[in-house]
DNA sequence: TGAAATGTTGGGGCG
DNA sequence: ACGCCCCAACATTTC
């Protein structure tokens, strides 16, 4: 009999285009499928809202591999310990992984690697979950791309030389059992008190994801362009959690959006904005790649020197959603309630923390790392500069985000405020977005006091701006 | 993947 | 009829 394989999930909960699995599918000995939940090295540790997800893929999983014939070993601690302990409890004579990208994650896994081959343990990792590893994509002059038109001008002609690996539909298992951790005992599920009721609407795990998938290209992606933008209806994919732990691929993103191309004759503007956003993640992946202190401080040295404020106050009415502004109400309430915001209001969230109450934009990222599903460090960080105008290919610092502006904008009628600020629900939609404005005959027919049912904004816009751009000048 | 301030233009009211 | 002014509407620039 073969000596088994590990196969070390992580950020990559799939049976579908997981290459370290065909890979060990295609030996000759039994599979062990294994997570570690590893709560030491190997970077932050996942936030609440990120536990709740993976507590469900992982059952997920567990069912899937059940369903090959190889049941998933889970175990805790320090990933190299458990590593060095199952390869001497199964005898297995390889382990084979997807690659990580991050800083923390190479270096142990790199560390691992080596540990193993020493021990005559083949370590093999695989490529994961991007369109092109962060190394691969390079300037004329080989050097990272910091702008992203021109990195996806380079990016996306190389997307089309790969394709999904197939789909893993069988696994020897391993001959005698393994001990395996009951994942309640991990207590990742919220309890005392289960906040999680809001969250209901989401499916973690592969078959949710492709269902996603599905219903995405079915209705939404023709339109993906123009309806992207507007929190007040579900146009976008809702993928981004499934990306995150990888119950889908980008490559099966992308091979699915070509098979569609295929049918339909063209590319159409839908697919290729959605790509676009894809790409986003891969340009992103490939920032933090090579420039890991960006979790820390700004990628654009001289914001190190910019005067944030300090304000608890302020901090926590835009974590509670009661700054006052409706829109940024609305995404902060919808982020509490659901682990997810729309993109659109993350952006706007983000510019009013970060310009508008001057709060370092870090405050926001860990914020949004506890409370997203998605939470993923590169798209977290990246965004965060973005928005912060550290980042690179950042927005300029005195573009501001005008609430108001945004919220008539993208959400004309208020649909998306009355569903997540109900005290507004009945206000007339010329002062949905700025109740302050409204006479205070029309605010009484409403049933809103301001300042009691509903906070006065704790900032006035036209000030904060002026504000911000005065920080801006101290730090030019 | 903005907003606000400033500049320009052209139609219409009006002396 | 003519010029002046007002002010949308749009364009450009500045932050």
């Amino acid at each position: 009999m073969s000596p088994p394989t590990v196969v070390w999930f992580r950020k990559d909960l799939r049976l579908a285009d997981n290459e370290a699995l065909f890979a060990a599918a295609s030996r000759d000995g039994p599979v062990i499928p294994l997570y570690i939940f590893d709560e030491g090295v190997g970077g932050r540790p996942p936030g609440a809202a990120s536990r709740w997800w993976l507590d469900k893929s992982l059952r997920s999983l567990a069912e899937d591999l059940n369903r090959l014939g190889a049941p998933l070993v889970l175990r805790r601690g320090g990933a190299a310990e458990v590593l060095k302990r199952l390869v001497a409890e199964s005898g297995a004579k390889a382990v084979y992984w997807n690659r990580l990208y991050d800083q923390a994650s190479i270096v142990r896994d790199t560390r691992i690697k080596a540990d193993l081959n020493a021990g005559g343990v083949e370590a093999l990792s695989f490529a994961g979950g991007m369109l092109n590893e962060p190394w691969t994509v390079k300037t004329g002059s080989g050097t990272p791309y910091r702008v992203f038109t021109p990195y996806w001008r380079a990016a996306r002609v190389r997307i089309d030389m790969c394709g999904p690996a197939p789909v893993v539909k069988k696994l020897r298992a391993n001959p005698a059992p393994l001990a395996s951790d009951p994942i309640d005992a991990w207590a990742l599920h919220p309890r005392a008190p289960d906040w999680s009721g809001g969250f209901a609407g989401w499916r973690p795990g592969e078959t949710g994801a492709l269902d996603a998938l599905k219903t995405f290209l079915g209705s939404r992606l023709n339109a993906y362009q123009d309806e992207r933008n507007r929190p007040d209806r579900s146009g976008t994919s809702r993928l981004s959690p499934h990306l995150h732990f990888g119950e889908i691929s980008p490559r099966q993103i992308v091979d699915v959006i070509r098979r569609d191309e295929e049918r339909s004759g063209a590319p159409t503007a839908g697919s290729e904005a959605f790509l676009r956003e894809i790409g986003w993640r891969d340009f992103n992946y490939q920032l933090l790649f090579h420039a890991s202190d960006m979790e820390h401080s700004p990628l654009n040295p001289i914001f190190g020197g910019f005067p944030w404020r300090q304000d608890r106050r302020a901090l926590a009415a835009w974590q509670s959603g009661r700054t006052g502004y409706p829109i940024v109400d609305a995404g902060m309430r919808e982020l509490w309630t659901t682990g997810w915001m729309h993109n659109r209001v993350r952006m706007i969230v983000a510019s009013f923390l970060v310009k508008h109450l001057l709060l370092d934009w870090q405050l926001g990222e860990r914020w949004f790392w506890d409370t997203l599903v998605d939470a993923d460090l590169a798209n977290n960080v990246a965004g965060w500069q973005w928005v912060a105008g550290s980042g690179a290919d950042a927005a300029p610092y005195f573009r501001v985000f005008n609430p108001v502006l945004q919220g008539e904008k993208f959400d004309p009628d208020g649909v998306y405020v009355r569903r997540w600020v109900p005290e507004l629900a009945t206000a007339p939609s010329r002062f949905i977005h700025q109740p302050w404005r409204a006479p205070t005959a029309v605010l009484a027919a409403c049933g809103i006091r301001l300042g009691v049912s509903y906070p006065e904004p704790i900032v006035d816009h036209a000030e904060a701006r002026t504000r911000a751009l005065a920080a801006y000048e101290r730090i030019r």
